[in-house]
DNA sequence: GAAAGCTACGATAACGTTTTCGTGTTGAAA
DNA sequence: TTTCAACACGAAAACGTTATCGTAGCTTTC
């Protein structure tokens, strides 16, 4: 076992000082050609690298970036890693990520964490259980201490800070009118609690798709799960004996818990109900019938998310303070689970 | 904006060195108590917390380990994941995911980075590039230098150091002994090519079942996917007009591909043809009929790796060297693509 | 031939900690 | 009174870097 090679005992090999060593391998022009030369042969040869750790404590800067998610288990999410992994990789930056599992105390704790000096900045999405305490201190904290933070999905406006969402209004929107499009008359919604933002934005969408094209929305058609461990048996109940030929999940589960409840009633999907979902995992593509849904380009997010940080991260120190709220779009995937 | 409070600052704002805020705030009876409450209770007032980059660079450790897999959409990799920051946690560590996206270089640079400071250890699967290559300096390397590291799931055995894995074999026999106990005669398999460990052993279990129930193994019902893009009509092809009323596939997509073939060819789902598959992810779980299947325990698989690498990470220097592997127990989940 | 200017390197401080060692006051023991 | 331990604190080194500054020895310039 070998331990790491440092400036130091290169010096010391090469009987010459660590600051000529440090400066011949960053081919500064203090140094001659040979005693560069030298240098750099030698560190090549016993593959020197230099320590990030050292490095980060100098610069005061880390070159990563802290991701805090809700929960990995979830496809969207782990689209949105990939995204953020693959622009902050390009720009030399590395990712951390830590999971909230929904709750507000262990969010705080990992933002805590990782706040102190392993990461220059945040890219978030925010714990349900945070959502509905309405305590956001340690995110002022942290903004206030200079560190960047990038909001997606999962936002909140009394948060002053970059964010990157989808338009869910309009998403809803989409996904409604389609089912209007294709003759839907009785359209129901299987959305979340409002205090799920996502929620409430889409059951938004729904009510102004029906007011658009001259429809009246019937409180009866709208359901909101709270307890997502029994939604399965709530969404079945819901369904029975409901005169309904479209249905909008907010997500690919409630959708696919939908068809399964309206299969139980004895109604075929797409034939007598036509059901569309929101985002686009595997589920939606793998499943019998495959669903048309609204797809949020995770990935897509999560490199604008990225990509704002790292702005605000590399700026001239004393550009004007801004804040950007990017909306990236969602388009309508049509699949089997709609007639078309 | 305020910036972060050092040691250096207490000092000055309250007149004493930057030692005795050290030690103040670490309780050493060398300060007294006067001195101690002072300090203290200015340092909990504005809040500070030490800068863990400094203290990394000092100890010379960073309490984070580093967890490198090939792909992260997936949901077998998600709950091991899960399963790490568990246990991590619980240990005061942090987690670094990074991906390699199945690319050996990037595999190779993501090490390197996390090697130079940012990590104490690594969890971690291989990118299938990296076992086709069979080139594990990279790997080699940084068990060199001291950094323990516990491979999982996609382990090879040239590697000398910890490990996780199931018994492959084991669950495929699990899998194959259950269709022949519901009475299924002409079993076959979709399996991936050899280089891939997991395929081959499954492959290899799925052929010991055949034999230790006097089953002759045919040639014709063996596929073994190389080209992960055109799976799905590569395994329809292979479905077409076979005689077969089980298969085992070694992944929940195949399987899924697998019903899907087979529908198209007419056939039921379990009906005529019972199918099982391997690892327990939503897909199994929600699609239609529900998938009977093997399930690995990903985040079991997890919190064994951290368990096994943080206790490498924290035993007394010279114990002696010794590397273990864990196997994680499968088992048979039963759901609706068999019959009973 | 002295002043000035290069050249090529070394010493040092700094980033934020912790730890070892040293030291100026006390108070008590001899 | 002298000596010495205990007490309470400060100075300095160290982790591995980089950047600023200083400087010895040489060359150039007038």
């Amino acid at each position: 076992m070998k331990p790491k090679l440092t400036l130091k005992k290169i010096a010391r090999e090469l009987e010459v000082s660590v600051s000529t060593v440090s400066k011949a391998l960053r081919d500064s022009p203090e140094i001659s050609d040979e005693t560069k030369e030298k240098i750099k042969a030698f560190a090549k040869f016993y593959n020197y690298k230099p320590n990030n750790i050292a490095l980060s404590l100098k610069n005061r800067k880390t070159k990563t970036i802290g991701v805090i998610i809700p929960e990995i288990v979830h496809h969207f999410f782990t689209t949105v890693i990939s995204g953020v992994e693959q622009v902050a990789n390009e720009k030399g930056y590395n990712v951390i990520v830590t999971l909230s599992n929904n709750s507000f105390d262990k969010e705080v704790l990992n933002m805590e964490i990782l706040a102190n000096g392993s990461t220059d900045g945040f890219v978030m999405s925010l714990a349900k259980e945070t959502m509905q305490k309405g305590d956001y201190h340690h995110l002022e904290e942290v903004i206030n201490q200079g560190m960047p933070l990038v909001l997606f999905d999962r936002v909140v406006d009394d948060v002053h800070c970059d964010k990157v969402i989808i338009d869910d209004v309009k998403g809803a929107k989409q996904a409604v009118q389609h089912l209007i499009d294709i003759g839907c008359k009785n359209i129901g919604i299987i959305s979340t609690v409002d205090y799920v933002s996502v929620g409430k934005l889409r059951t938004q969408g729904y009510l102004e798709a029906l007011q658009e094209n001259n429809m009246n929305s019937n409180p009866e058609l709208i359901l909101k799960i709270e307890d997502m461990e029994n939604c399965e048996r709530e969404i079945e109940r819901f369904l029975k004996d409901k005169d309904i030929d479209g249905i909008f999940a907010v997500n690919e589960h409630f959708a696919i818990y939908a068809i399964k409840g309206l299969n139980e009633n004895g109604k075929k999907v797409p034939e007598d109900v036509s059901v569309i979902g929101f985002s686009n995992g595997e589920l939606a593509k793998q499943f019998m019938p495959s669903l048309t849904t609204i797809s949020q380009h995770g990935q897509k997010i999560g490199a604008e998310a990225a990509t704002l940080l790292i702005e605000k991260l590399e700026r001239v120190e004393e550009d004007e303070e801004s804040y950007k709220t990017i909306i990236v779009d969602t388009n309508l995937i049509k699949r089997d689970s709609t007639k078309s």
